[in-house]
DNA sequence: TCTATATTTCGTCACATAACGAAATGGAGG
DNA sequence: CCTCCATTTCGTTATGTGACGAAATATAGA
């Protein structure tokens, strides 16, 4: 009962439910879900331990950086089945179809020409004031 | 998308996952679930209907009575799907299994027995101040 | 060891939510 | 029409949540 809470509320933000399925079957790090949200790096940190701690999401540690990604078939029937529910009601949302092709382009970079974006990004936001 | 939050939502809350499982597939009125919830009135109200907008249960007014029951087939799948989760993923918890007894009895009461402890827990209630 | 950097933790703010009681609503029966 | 009563709506309060920036942490590389 506990765990079917716990997941179901995981899932009940849009920027979570958006990360969760942007993984598809790929491993993507925290610097590249903050480039997909275009949330503050403390934002998505939060996120994606809220996700794991639902046992939505796997992280995996590599170096100084934190990847991501859905679990297999390992993982508990009521986390499959939740997944299996979440990527069935939102899949052809619009919002997720960008996401899909956006991150499909995050991958593509390397994480360089990412870390320069956001870079770029805290200027302008500390310049904005 | 909008709807997966709304449901997501919806089912993360302990009380409306117990009223929702406790329905099984019986219609059931609001004085009944306050009976089992042991809420005040306008809670279980309250949970009923954000239930009902996620689209989790049907709600049908008779005289003075709210019946609420289970979306039959006619439900979305995206409804019926998170039904059958929910259901499999808390079946066996202690609680539910708690839940589905006193429902039992409940049901079994007819309705001027409920109204005669519910008033005696107002009177319980404010004597105790 | 020192520096740079990806991520997390912490503190804070605005806003959402679950609980209650009181008052409003609406239908049944006199 | 009036009363009764199940339910809902409203207002309030305490707590939870999502957002951010600043500071702490951890690790790769000089």
């Amino acid at each position: 009962m506990e765990h079917v809470i716990t997941i179901a509320r995981a899932l009940s933000d849009e920027n979570r439910v958006r990360a969760l399925l942007s993984l598809g079957d790929k491993e993507v790090c925290v610097c590249q879900l903050i480039e997909l949200l275009q949330l503050a790096p403390s934002t998505v940190s939060k996120h994606m331990s809220i996700l794991r701690q639902a046992g939505l999401v796997i992280g995996r540690k590599k170096g100084r950086w934190m990847y991501y990604r859905l679990p297999g078939q390992s993982s508990a029937p009521i986390v499959q089945q939740a997944l299996q529910w979440v990527r069935q009601a939102a899949s052809g949302d619009h919002q997720i179809l960008v996401d899909a092709e956006q991150m499909k382009m995050i991958l593509g970079m390397n994480r360089e020409v990412i870390s320069e974006q956001q870079s770029l990004r805290r200027k302008q936001a500390t310049s904005i004031e």
